[in-house]
Formats: structure tokens, C-alpha cells, sequence
RNA sequence: GGCGCAUUCGUCUAGUGGUUAGGACACGGCCCUCUCAAGGCCGGUGCACGGGUUCGAUCCCCGUAUGCGCUGCCA
């Protein structure tokens, strides 16, 4: 009987860590891996006031990745409570024992472990074998487990939880590496068998500093908010320190569960790039099914201030519907189709120097006719009628698009220019034909 | 400073004691095309450096450099 069990133990910020969001999938896709369980624990000892408030930060961005907890904070289990602050009676209980063997001591209040002053190997499952030599009292002090306030300290609270919760394996970043020794001569002294070890890389930002709170990107809750595909972002963070081996770079995550292994984790800390995570993002959007692209294209035009309600909703569905595919993430789309919902729009400064010229407000009069005069106002319709122009006027339908997509759209690049012209319908195309005749001559 | 970990294209990575060192993102070019994306084709850039070991090292060993982490009565 080896019963995989696992954890997430994420200090309650107010908000998920990136990094702490990759530590928490590798967790999870070992237990589910393995078949073991992968517990939610709260690390507050600080005794913040708002503790579930900050602690619901990361209970969402766990929810949105899909990294569901079998055990922990709203779903329980046997081991609770699993909030650092609620288990006071525990590490007393710990603590007595540490004393009871003569394992500790007080300096100025604070209680302080004694450390065996040994060489302590740490057999890591990811970093390798590494002998710590913590002899020498001046390089290794004895670490602190209880300030004077009677608060715990990080170390024992750490060490006591994952023996209680009869944790198996603890996978954790690698800033924790140097802490580890430390921690075993804790499961010693308190006579428990330590867990198996593996600490994963940092991840840093693209440039290769330190990725801290206030890097764009370092909060989960960026993604979120920029409309990213919580599987896409999943994906992303997978590659990161760990790789199929056969060059698939998107895969679903039913298949890294089925070949992740701690052991196949790299050792080298991994740079966050956001233009490979918006690429993933974007091929994820490509097979999004319809239905839940008009529900999060909705969400995120309706949070960047446009207001759709004074449109039909099949105005609005046609005029997403253009959008399929030609965006990377669901950030950009405002920006990208805006002009569908607002007539007041700016023209791109540049396009308009290169496209309202002399000559091009006489064909945007004789397009403005054309339309005018046309019977049908369907796309094929439009294709047919631009063409026919063209040929009349023997140019090519290029000079004829250019300008009509800035009159309709204030930008030089945007969807097929047929299709918006029918999703706009005649009379607004005509008024935004006057528009631009009226503003540039 | 001490201790620890790391080092394959700019980035994520595959890989081996003898390979034309593979893929992806990004980048450049071409094709397609109503623009932009998408798609297709082509292209450049990489084994940090110095010593060993070896017939031969990107791969093994030792140094150096650089980066990161720890060195808290933070977690």
C-alpha cells in the first residue's frame, strides 16, 4: 500500500501566483496521475484578518484552471481543518513533543529547534541527491518555530501539516529547496518518516528576472481577465518544465495526466512567454465551439464598456461570428470589432493619409451610389457588386476595399470587409460613408 | 560573503560518447488573399567558457563565468 497524497499549500495573498498556479497543476496532475489525492491547505499563520477573503483569490483561479482538490477548505475530509490559523492545538501538541525530547530551546521569547548538526541528504526526486552539510551553527542557524507573540513559524506548521495529513510527496518550487534539510530534521526529531521531495524550477519572467507580484503576467487573475481560455493557459503552464517528449505542444490535459511523471521534470527554471501562451491561446479559441465563444466574446465587450444591450442579439452574434479565428485571445477583441457597436469611432491616422486621398473620394462616391441604388445587401451581393465596379473601372477590387474598410471601420485591418458591410446594413454603411466624405474633404 | 541549484537557437524544449543537433513560439521572405489573421512553403540564429577523460565530446569529470534560490521572530 503506497497511497499517493499530495499538496497545495499557498499562503492566502489575496490573489494565485503564476508560479503558484503551475505548482498547484503539477500537484494535481501527479495525484491524478498516480491515482492519489491532492489536498487544499491553507497556509495563514500570519493571522491576517481577511484570511477567506484572500483565500477565495485562489479557491477561483484553482477553480477556472480545473485544478479541483479532493480534500481541503469547501469540500473537507478527514484531515482538517485544513487552515493553518484553526490547527493551534496540533502544533502545540508538536511543540510539546519537540520538548519533551529536549529538541528545543527559548532565546528572547521566540522558540528556536536545535538543529542535530549533521549532514542531512536530500534525495530529490527532481534536483538529484545533495548532501547539506549543517554543522556549523554560524552558516545554519537553528531556525525559529514560534515568534514570541506565540504566532508559528512557516517551518514547523509546514513540516507538522504534512505529517498529520499523512503527506506523500511534496512538490514544491524550488525555492524551497534550501529549506528542505531543515525540514527532515524536523520529521526526524518528531520520529517521522520525511516524504519524497520534488522541487520544480522557478518561473521567471521572458528576460530571466524574478517574476514578483508586480510583473505583468504574475497574477492568474491576468489571464483571467484578459479572456484567456483557462485550457489554453493550462496547457501552457504544463510545457513549462515538463514536455511530452514528441514535439506535441498542444495536448490535452487527460493525456499529460496519463504521462506526467515528477521524475520527468526539468531542472532548469523556465521563462514565462506570453506570445507562446497567446499563441496556445489562440488555438484553442480556433476549436472553441460556438456557443461558448459568443458567451465569453459577450463577457469580455460588455467589461470593456460597450454596451451591447441597445443592439439586437442577432446583430450581435452575426458581428462576432465575423470574429471567429481572427483574434488570439478575447482581449483584443474589443479593440477588433468595436466598431460594430459605436459610430463616433477614430480612423487610424496613418491609413486615412494613405487611403482618403482625391482620388479615392470619388470612388468612395461612386461606391456610396452603388450601394445605394443595390437591391441586396448580403455579402455574396457586395462581393459581386465590388467586383463589377472594378471591372468597370478597370482596377482591381484592392483600392476600392481599402478605403471603404477604413470609412466602415476606422482601421486598415479587421474582418472580411463583405461580411461587415452586410452585418452593418445600408443605412449605417451609407452614414459612415458621408462620414468620412464630410470629415477628410 | 557562505551554501545550494542550473546553463542546447531570443524563449519553451527534444536528443545522443560519432546526428546535416530535431520540434514549437517569435522573427524574415514567398504563396494565397478584400485587409488582418489563419493556412502553405522556404530561411537564419544554439550545445556559456576553459581544462581534462576519450580515437572522438553538446553528452562524462573538474574549474570559471553568468543566472536563480536559500542564508528572517516571511511563506
Amino acid at each position: 500500500m503506497n497511497l499517493v497524497r499530495v499538496r497545495f499549500a499557498p499562503s492566502p495573498t489575496g490573489f494565485l501566483h503564476i508560479g503558484g498556479a503551475r505548482t498547484a497543476l503539477f500537484n494535481w496532475l501527479y495525484a491524478k496521475h498516480a491515482g492519489g489525492t491532492f489536498v487544499l491547505r491553507v497556509e495563514d499563520t500570519d493571522k491576517s484578518r481577511n484570511t477567506e477573503e484572500a483565500a477565495a483569490a485562489i479557491y477561483e483561479g484553482l477553480h477556472w484552471l480545473g485544478l479541483e482538490w479532493d480534500e481541503g477548505p469547501q469540500v473537507g475530509g478527514n484531515f482538517g481543518p485544513y487552515f493553518q490559523s484553526q490547527r493551534d492545538e496540533i502544533y502545540e501538541r508538536y511543540l510539546q513533543k519537540l520538548r519533551d525530547a529536549g529538541h528545543v530551546y527559548e532565546d528572547n521569547g521566540a522558540i528556536r529547534f536545535r538543529s542535530p548538526r549533521e549532514h542531512v541528504v536530500v534525495d530529490d526526486i527532481v534536483c538529484g541527491k545533495i548532501d547539506f552539510d549543517l554543522t556549523n551553527a554560524e552558516t545554519h542557524p537553528d531556525i525559529t518555530i514560534r515568534r514570541p507573540d506565540g504566532g508559528w513559524i512557516f517551518h514547523f506548521v509546514n513540516v507538522v501539516d504534512d505529517i498529520e495529513m499523512k503527506i506523500s510527496h511534496v512538490v514544491r518550487g524550488e525555492d524551497h529547496l534550501s529549506n528542505t534539510p531543515k525540514h527532515i530534521e524536523l520529521y526526524r526529531s518528531l520520529g517521522a518518516e520525511p516524504p519524497r521531495f520534488a522541487h520544480i524550477p522557478l518561473i521567471l519572467n521572458k528576460d530571466g528576472s524574478k517574476m514578483s507580484k508586480r510583473d505583468v503576467g504574475a497574477s492568474l487573475n491576468t489571464y483571467v481577465e484578459s479572456g484567456y481560455l483557462p485550457e489554453a493557459v493550462r496547457n501552457y503552464l504544463c510545457l513549462l518544465g515538463w514536455s511530452p517528449k514528441d514535439n506535441r505542444e498542444k495536448i490535452a490535459i487527460e493525456e499529460v495526466v496519463r504521462l506526467f511523471e515528477l521524475e520527468k521534470i526539468n531542472r532548469k527554471s523556465a521563462h514565462f512567454d506570453l506570445e507562446k501562451c497567446s499563441w496556445l491561446n489562440g488555438e484553442y479559441m480556433k476549436e472553441l465551439p460556438n456557443e461558448r465563444f459568443q458567451e465569453l466574446a459577450w463577457a469580455i465587450l460588455v467589461r470593456a464598456g460597450i454596451d451591447l444591450s441597445q443592439f439586437s442579439p442577432e446583430y450581435v452574434r452575426a458581428a462576432l461570428d465575423t470574429c471567429v479565428g481572427k483574434v488570439r485571445t478575447f482581449a483584443e477583441l474589443p479593440a477588433y470589432c468595436g466598431f460594430y457597436f459605436r459610430d463616433d469611432f477614430e480612423y487610424d491616422a496613418q491609413a486615412a493619409a494613405k487611403q482618403f486621398t482625391p482620388q479615392n473620394r470619388q470612388l468612395l462616391t461612386t461606391l456610396r451610389e452603388a450601394f445605394d441604388e443595390s437591391a441586396h445587401f448580403d455579402a455574396s451581393s457586395l462581393e459581386a457588386l465590388f467586383k463589377t465596379i472594378a471591372a468597370n473601372l478597370q482596377i482591381k477590387v484592392g483600392p476600392l476595399v481599402h478605403p471603404t474598410r477604413l470609412a466602415m471601420t476606422g482601421s486598415s485591418a479587421g474582418p472580411s470587409l463583405y461580411h461587415l458591410l452586410e452585418i452593418l446594413g445600408k443605412e449605417k454603411v451609407l452614414a459612415r460613408i458621408d462620414r468620412a466624405l464630410t470629415t477628410f474633404w
